[in-house]
DNA sequence: TTTCATACTTGTAATTATTACAAATAGATG
DNA sequence: CATCTATTTGTAATAATTACAAGTATGAAA
């Protein structure tokens, strides 16, 4: 796997502290984390980083396909790091947006009905294994 | 099919003038409508309707399961008077949300590792058919 | 039909999420 | 170092949604 600032260089993004930061954390954690969870955790080590800067900088990676945003019922958009595509399980209960495998199906194909789709997102909403078994 | 009226009573929802409106707006159209939309298209002949009733409607709506709002990407919240599971197409380039058939796939199972599936949304985007031969 | 209780609607204020913008800063280049 | 540009920051603006209190409609009881 190629190093943050490759992929940085690879698309021509500057890799500043701040945007570092931001990716490292993102990539630490597979929460799928909302902008105030990732400000609140950043700004602990980085008392002067500002949120218009997460909010910049996440538009920028998912611009350039480096972040991934869900933005399932209700909860707000959510990031990830993981771009190749799988799908996502919000619990109804705790609200942790779990991470599935891809749904490979048949019915999802490149065309549908005559539109051209280019990206698919499947959301299944239901209470995780833990909430359930009460 | 059930009369609006006599479906509010199952729910014990008294069917307000504002309520039965909305829903009659929302059943005439298949293009699911925002908040704002609705809001537009009903002020014109009840000039004092208010966009906090067209909230706390849709709001209760959703809650006794006779609408179903749908969270596509960017857009914001659009709701659809089709309670039955089915899937969504959304023009990245003219914005409307298309009704497609649902995705009835073996691998949409009832839990997935563990967890209880109550609900599933899957979202296609790319083009429609119109933006796309051009 | 009048009275009364309750549910519903409305307008406004508050909250939250996000974007716009201009000034300050950091970093690269020569 | 001097300069130029991209990035960051703080604040203000905008947009979406909810909270709330006062007004209004409705239906049951008297
Ligand atoms: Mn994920
Ligand atoms: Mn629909
Ligand atoms: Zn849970
Ligand atoms: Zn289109």
């Amino acid at each position: 796997m190629k190093s943050l600032q490759e992929r940085f260089e690879d698309k021509g993004i500057r890799p500043s502290q701040q945007r570092l930061r931001i990716m490292k954390y993102l990539e630490g954690r597979h929460d799928h984390p909302s902008v105030d969870m990732i400000y609140d955790a950043l700004v602990r080590e980085m008392p002067t980083i500002s949120k218009t800067t997460i909010y910049n900088t996440l538009r920028l990676m998912v611009e350039k396909a480096l972040v991934a945003d869900l933005t399932i019922s209700g909860q707000g958009v959510r990031y990830d790091p993981v771009t190749e595509p799988h799908s996502h399980f919000l619990c109804r209960k705790c609200g942790q947006v779990i991470d599935l495998e891809d749904i490979e199906c048949p019915c999802l194909k490149k065309e549908v009905q005559g539109n051209k789709v280019e990206e698919v997102r499947v959301y299944l909403i239901g209470l995780c294994k833990k909430c359930h078994r009460r």
